[in-house]
DNA sequence: TCACCAGTGGAGGGTTCG
DNA sequence: ATCACGAACCCTCCACTG
């Protein structure tokens, strides 16, 4: 039995990345601070609030961050150290219920329907959780609580601090939905609030004269789904009436396991691109043999020069976990595309999970070479780091090192300065 | 032989989100 | 002037099956 009606927290961290920077770095409080890739093809992956008061936010070319706040602090990262402090966030999570789906290392629902007895209503469980979370971890969230997901969400944001070109003006830090206030809250939002309403959405809409959310409710439900298709249009419209019956998910399984990489200059050379595809090849594998899980389908992705993206995918009978036996499948399809006009990036994905299953290889007819040689690899790995053993083929010329591009989630890497530039 | 139906699943493109 | 990465989900078209 489902609760009449149900209590969702939506927790958002406040500028997480820089914040959690910030904790070492207690020299930059109060200037504008950005976290995200440093070189000219990076983007901003989370901004102080006082850079956004530049214009400054995430998903930003870093060059026109640059531009906006020439004096903010750029940082380049560490996904392995958020990730860490995400875990201890939900640690504190837990204490108030272990209905958690985590959207991302900085938000997550969270289902405190059965937790109320225990701990008080949606917004006394918010703000204690909000003073967990700060006085422990030192680090700032915004809470929405809303009847479902959808509202939860939308309420947070109007909890979290402003910044405007004045200044940075703190949020309420909780804000609540209540049951009976639903389409008041609702109604006069503009639809590209929605989540799911992005810019291609939103022209769509703007064609069928939809503007606010209360327009969008109005809407027939036909002239919707032709206008958007059967999935969108019908969830779509029973957000704008304040319907959202989607549980929170505490396992939800992964789907897919990828890798892409954009290159500081386009690539022209099928060779290059080649060995570029047996390192992505390297890398999504072991993810896959790490999760203890074998694909059965691949997905070659290739952004050309200006900036046309194609996929190429096929689906094979049975799983396959190694690099090898993936570059085998993979390449062809990529000597099936035209790349003389260079490639910016590439991109590797694979899904259709399965268990892999054993089989003999034609050619030794011993137990699959492949196999045995990744868990060996994996084993290496393991005990001497990542970069310990990889592909031959991207070993320098010189020899003996593995060729690891930087860690950057976010772009490449800041080109490497050579000998003239290192006047000082 | 043709038309149709329902269901499944692959391929490729696309949108959205954080 | 310039635009990452990882993942989920959707749509359309198409082939195949019964």
């Amino acid at each position: 039995m489902s609760p009449a009606h149900r209590t969702i927290l939506h927790v958002d961290m406040d500028a997480f990345f820089v914040s959690v920077e910030l904790r070492r770095r207690p020299d930059l409080l109060g200037q504008p601070v950005v976290v995200g890739g440093t070189g000219p093809r990076g983007v901003v992956a989370a901004a102080s609030y006082e850079a956004r008061r530049y214009g400054v936010h995430s998903a930003l070319p870093s060059a026109v961050a640059r531009r906006r706040c020439p004096h903010a602090v750029f940082l380049p990262g560490s996904h392995e150290l958020y990730s860490e402090v995400s875990a201890q966030v939900h640690e504190i999570f837990n204490r108030y219920t272990p209905l958690i789906e985590p959207l991302s290392l900085d938000e997550a629902f969270l289902d405190v329907s059965g937790a109320t007895r225990l701990f008080g209503e949606g917004t006394q469980i918010a703000r204690r959780l909000r003073g967990d979370v700060h006085d422990e971890l030192e680090l700032g969230c915004s809470v929405g609580v809303a009847p479902n997901k959808f509202l939860a969400k939308l309420a947070s944001v109007e909890a979290k601090p402003r910044a405007t070109p004045e200044r940075v003006q703190p949020g309420p830090g909780v804000v609540e939905v209540l049951p009976d206030r639903v389409l008041e809250f609702l109604h006069p939002l503009p639809v590209s609030k929605l989540w799911g309403v992005g810019p291609k959405t939103f022209e769509k809409l703007a064609r069928l004269g939809v503007r606010t959310v209360a327009d969008l409710a109005a809407l027939d439900e036909r002239t919707l789904v032709s206008s958007l298709g059967r999935a969108s249009g019908v969830h779509l419209l029973a957000l704008a009436n304040g319907q959202d019956d989607r549980p929170v998910e505490v396992d939800r399984a992964m789907k897919s396991i990828g890798h892409e990489e954009t290159y500081p200059h386009d690539i022209h050379e099928l060779a290059d691109l080649e060995r570029e595809l047996v390192r992505l090849c390297d890398a999504v594998s072991a993810r896959l043999r790490r999760h203890g899980t074998g694909a059965r389908t691949l997905t070659l992705k290739v952004r050309f020069a200006g900036f046309h993206t194609v996929t190429r995918s096929t689906t094979l009978v049975s799983a396959i976990d190694t690099g090898p036996e993936m570059v085998a499948e993979l390449r062809p399809l990529l000597r099936s595309l035209d790349v003389a006009v260079g490639v910016r990036l590439l991109g590797v994905s694979t899904g259709n999970f399965a268990e892999r299953s054993q089989q003999l290889s034609l050619l030794t007819g011993n137990p699959d070479e492949p196999l045995r040689s990744a868990a060996a690899i994996d084993q290496i790995r393991d005990r001497f780091g990542a970069s310990a053993i990889g592909p031959a083929s991207s070993m320098t010329a010189k020899g003996l090192r593995v060729v690891r591009r930087g860690a950057q989630q976010w772009g490449p890497d800041q080109d490497r300065p050579n000998e003239s530039d290192a006047a000082r």
